[in-house]
This record gives C-alpha cells, structure tokens and sequence, in this order.
DNA sequence: CAGCCCGATGGAAACGTTTCCACCGCTGAC
DNA sequence: GTCAGCGGTGGAAACGTTTCCATCGGGCTG
C-alpha cells in the first residue's frame, strides 16, 4: 500500500493525495472527501521514513535524560512526552548513566537519528561547556542555564534556584535556626546546584551567618546519596539544627538517616527539601520544600525548542516561578 | 555528504562502502581501511532515514506506557532502555492517558512508525482482549500475562502476582488479622489486580476467613487514589486491623488517610504493599510489601521481544520470582 | 475580448540507502 | 584447456514520500 496505490484507487494524482494527507490547501472539497474514503477504507498510513528521508530531518525531539531517579524528572518527562505528541514530534528518551557524557551522547544520536532538536534534563556543568560546538541541532537545557554556560545560541529553562534556595534558608533562620548544614548535588558540577548554594550564601550574609562551605556535604539526588550525606554531615557537624537539601528524595534519605540515628524530625533536626514532589505531602511529617512547576518547565522548554527549529526567535533563558510549600518536617527551635 | 561521495573520494563503489558501513563480509582489508579512513575523516554517518525506508522497518522499538506514575515503571525504563540501547534499538516511550485506549495508540504508532515491535507496560484488560487483531509486529506485555488473554502470538513477562499477594495475606493472618481490607486495581479491568485478588482469596480460603468482595475497594495505583480508596474503606468498614493494597503507591497514600483519620500504623492499622520501591524502606515506619524485580521484567522482556522480531522462538510466558520485604508497616495483633 | 491570476491538479525528479545481479580474475579440478 | 567456484567489486533499480514545475480552465479586470 502507497500513495500511488491510493491515487490509482481515487482517481486522482499522487501529488493530491499528498497534500491531501498532509492537510494542505489548494484541494476541492471532493477530491479531498474522494481520497479520504480510499485511506479510510483501506486503513493507509504515510510511511515516515520515506517521508523523513525526503524532508531531510528526522520528527523526532531526543531527550537525553541524566539522573532519571528524580521523580520531578518524570513529571516532566510525561507532560514533554504529551506536549510533543500533539504537536506531531516522535519522542525519544535517551537515559545516560551518571558517568557518562551526555554531550557525546547527544552526538551521537544525532548521527544516528536525526532528531530535529535535543533537549537535555539534567547533566554535567563541564560537559556542557565543552561539546555543543558542531551539534548542529537546536538544544534546550532543561536545569541549566545556557546564559551562565555562555553559548548564545542555546536555550534553556530553569526555576529561579537562588532565590528559591533563599527562601528555604529564609525559612528556616525564621525559625531560629543559624546552624544550618546543606545537602547539595555537586556545586561544582552542576548548575542548579551551583545557584541553589549562591541563594544559601545570599541569605547566611543577610543573617550574618557565616558560610561555612563545609557545611555543605555533596550528594547525588537520590536516596541512597542523601542517606549517606547526611551521616557524613552529623558526623562532623553534631550540632545542627537544621538542615536544606537541594532535592526531596535528598531530604527522605536524610530524614530516614536522622532517624536511624535516634533523632526526630523536626524536633531535633529540622528539614527542608527542594522540588515539592507530590509524594512530600504523603510523609510524615509532611515536607517541607520548594515546588519547582515541573509542567511549566516542560511546556516552556517545548516553546523554546520548536521555535528554535522553526528558525523563529533567538536563543532564550528562561526563569518560571516557583512555590515555597511550608509542610511540618522544619519547626521552631526550642529556646 | 551520503554514501557516493564517500565511494568517490575512496575509489571504491557505493556497494563496497555500504558493505564496510554495515560490517558485512566480502570485502577485502584493504578497501576496508580505505574506506573507513575517508568515513572517520569526514565523520560520515549512514543516513538512518534512507536505511530504514529501504529495510521497510523502523530501528525502534515503542514502548506504550499506561499509569506511569508508578515507580515501578520508571525503574522497568530505564533498564529498557539501557538494554535495547546496548543492541542498537531506538526506544520510543509513549504515555497514554488513563482513559484512552492503548492497542488503538499502538496501531496508530505502527502506521507512524513502523517499529519493529512493541511493549506495552501497565494497560487495561478489556483494551487488550480486543486490538491485537492484525497489529503486524511482535509484541510483549509487560505486566498482563498473555496466555490468560488467549493470543497464542503474544508474549509477556509477570511477577506471580497471585502467589505474591498471597504471601501478603499469609503475612497478615500470621500476625493475628483477619480483618483486612484490600485496596485494589481494577479488578475487573487489570490483569494483575486480578491475579493478585486470586491470591488473596486462596489465602482467606486456607484461613476460613470469608472473602468479602466488598472489602475490596477500587484504586488507580496512585498516592491520590490510594487516599480516597483508604478513606472509603474506613468509612465502610471502621473495624478492620490492617489493609493489603496492591501496590506501594497506594500503600503510601492509604497510610497517609489512616494517619489523617488520627489512626496510628501500625499499631492501629496493619498495612502491607505491593511492589518494593525503593522508597518504601525510607519510610517510617518502613513500608512491609512484596517486591517486584523490575530488572530482570524488563531483561525478560527484553529477550523474548528480540527473539520473536528474530522469528526465533514462538510466544511465551514468563513469570519472575518476588521477594517478600518485611517492613515495619504492619505489626502482631495485640490480643 | 484579451490578458491575468488563481485554484485545482498531475508528472516526474529527487532524497540516500540497500540489494539484486552481473562482472572480473584467479585457483583448482577434471 | 575448459569450466566451475569464489572472493572482490560495481551499476542501477528499487523503497515511498515530497515538491518543483507545468498545465488547464474559468472568472476577473480593463
């Protein structure tokens, strides 16, 4: 079954079916309806790759996924998976494992698939700053930012991590805790992270906290890091109050090794999160954290990227909103 | 840059360069190295598009994912796609919602896409029992078992969810209850809620306790659907001791209403999981459950997928084995 | 009425592979 | 000495689209 084949069986040419098919103008109503009653009769789909090959690209966005343990990741996941479809794109998920080079991956599937875009969900701060020369793809980061990386012809979209961060210490000194540890992703590796640490020492120099960046254990988000980075933290710091990881499923691994240590939350230690996963408000004691909007991470990030293909509008950054959620896991420190 | 210009600059036919590109035999070392020299040169890759269409069929592989916001499913994923990456396969993820029809969405993605075959992870009972009809590519459930559907060309990979819940059960009534709720899938409509009710109701059997149907309550496996679903049950059956729910998400949500009711678990309300994320041993207390091994569903899968696009081998049923994870979330029936 | 534009249509040339078939020396068997 | 067999090679025909260009009426405008 062709499109010849449906042009013999209609009557008309294939150029018409073509366009027919693609939803194009300049068809009559009848040869539209005529042609229409063939495919559905006889359940024809246009072959896509030899409608690739002849257009050139492939109709596919490659999501290069690093870190995928994160259940904001999924959320996000999803909705790019939805969003995409409508719009025609195929999508493809490319899991990289946490040593690997997303980069150098990225370039390779473009030899191999063709994608028209890339997008990149998580990822390495050094390996972003080598590699996109040559790329030849539009590429949207997802929680880095492009401006800090310096490439003027990448997109991104993130949350405001500083300030977001700021607003978990904010909280925090509110409730009287100066003795505040952090449970970071790699500051220096990772750019969320590194702008989630600038909003933590914006807010230690308004309280005149010094920042004691030893405080600051790294971790990988995921539970198994944040488990054993908060016993290296207690460890050496047996004397906080507090402490901000930058991810939730960071902070559940803390909350379950603070507790395997005999101290409660929040009464001996107090915590809060960052991503506002759903499953935060189903612990107990609920999170308490910073809701990044993984939707409108997604649907921005889509924005970016397919007027990026399109050749419409220059390279952007952009910022989108976030929500402080005030569960029970931090309290007021007794006097 | 396609293949006659590499055949041009290298001396030899597009035959030969085609023939080197793709590892196959007779060609001799030298033209090999001649050939590759220009190809690492010029960093020439085959144009997949071109390939494909001339092979009549898509590199790729679909995945249809139904309910994704499971655990569970990310976890079979990502090992699905590291797996088929590692053969070569393009591995296209897509959602579909809740209420849409996955075998119609599979359809419409053979015409699309062409795979070469298809999973399905998660997906309705009735959807499947109609549809399979003339899909044209091998397929393999992923948590439906083929032979209960009745197509012999089917095939699929489960955990022997009957005796799994059915370990559940005995874990219960061991600890004094005989009481218990259930917080179900749709029974009707999912093959591994079903099974896992069968389970259930062999252990009442052994026990004598009767299997009131009534006590099973309906849920989507998510933390939202697990709170309603606990809520119901309560408001039902205000006397019961403790709750199987048929996997850990609702656990997580059901725990969650029974605390909000000012009960305590597990000293008020006995709950046991289904499925073994790794979350559940960071809970407090820590989630008893069954696990599920995600790993060896997707390599299984995995194998019997390539081994029926290889015409090799005819369609089969394969069951992995669980393991019973003994939290602390269900507790000795105080006398 | 001439000239034009426009909507509707079709023919045929690409797109970059794979693969069928043919060809060419050469070796070894008869 | 002929001929089969074989390793190495290349030419050219597909694969099923899209799209450029041409054609053809017919309804305007002037």
């Amino acid at each position: 079954m062709t499109i010849r084949d449906i042009a013999r069986e209609s009557g008309y040419g294939v150029t018409t079916v073509s366009r027919v098919l693609n939803g194009q103008p300049n068809v009559s109503r009848e040869a539209r309806e005529r042609i229409m009653e063939v495919v559905r009769r006889t359940d024809f789909h246009l072959n896509s790759n030899a409608k690739r090959l002849k257009q050139q690209a492939g109709t596919g966005i490659a999501v290069v996924v690093k870190g995928s343990k994160n259940m904001l990741f999924s959320a996000i996941l999803e909705r790019l998976q939805s969003l995409l479809a409508e719009t025609g794109y195929v999508f493809m998920i490319n899991y990289v494992d946490e040593g690997a080079d997303e980069v150098m991956e990225a370039h390779r599937i473009c030899g191999e698939l063709r994608p028209k875009g890339i997008m990149f969900l998580g990822g390495n701060h050094e390996n972003f700053k080598r590699g996109f020369e040559g790329i030849g793809v539009p590429c949207v980061l997802l929680t880095s930012s492009a401006k800090e990386l310096g490439f003027g012809n990448l997109s991104s979209v993130t949350t405001d991590d500083a300030f977001a961060a700021e607003c978990a210490i904010d909280h925090l000194v509110a409730l009287g805790h100066r003795n505040i540890g952090i449970l970071g992703g790699y500051v220096e590796n990772s750019y969320p992270a590194a702008r989630r640490y600038v909003g933590c020492v914006r807010a230690f120099e308004r309280y005149s906290i010094p920042a004691d960046r030893s405080r600051v254990v790294a971790s990988k988000f995921s539970l198994t890091d944040g488990y054993a980075a908060m016993e290296r933290l207690l460890d050496k710091f047996p004397d906080i109050t507090a402490v901000f990881a930058m991810s939730d499923v960071t902070a559940i691994g803390a909350i379950r090794a603070i507790r395997d240590r005999g101290l409660r939350v929040p009464e001996d230690i107090s915590v809060v999160g960052f991503d506002g996963i759903e499953l935060g408000s189903y612990l107990t004691p609920k999170l308490t954290t910073v809701r990044q909007d993984g939707e409108a991470i997604a649907e921005r990030s889509v924005r970016l990227l397919l007027d990026a293909i399109g050749g419409e509008g220059s390279a952007a950054h952009e910022v989108v909103p976030f929500i402080f959620f005030d569960g029970e896991s931090a309290m007021r420190l007794e006097a």
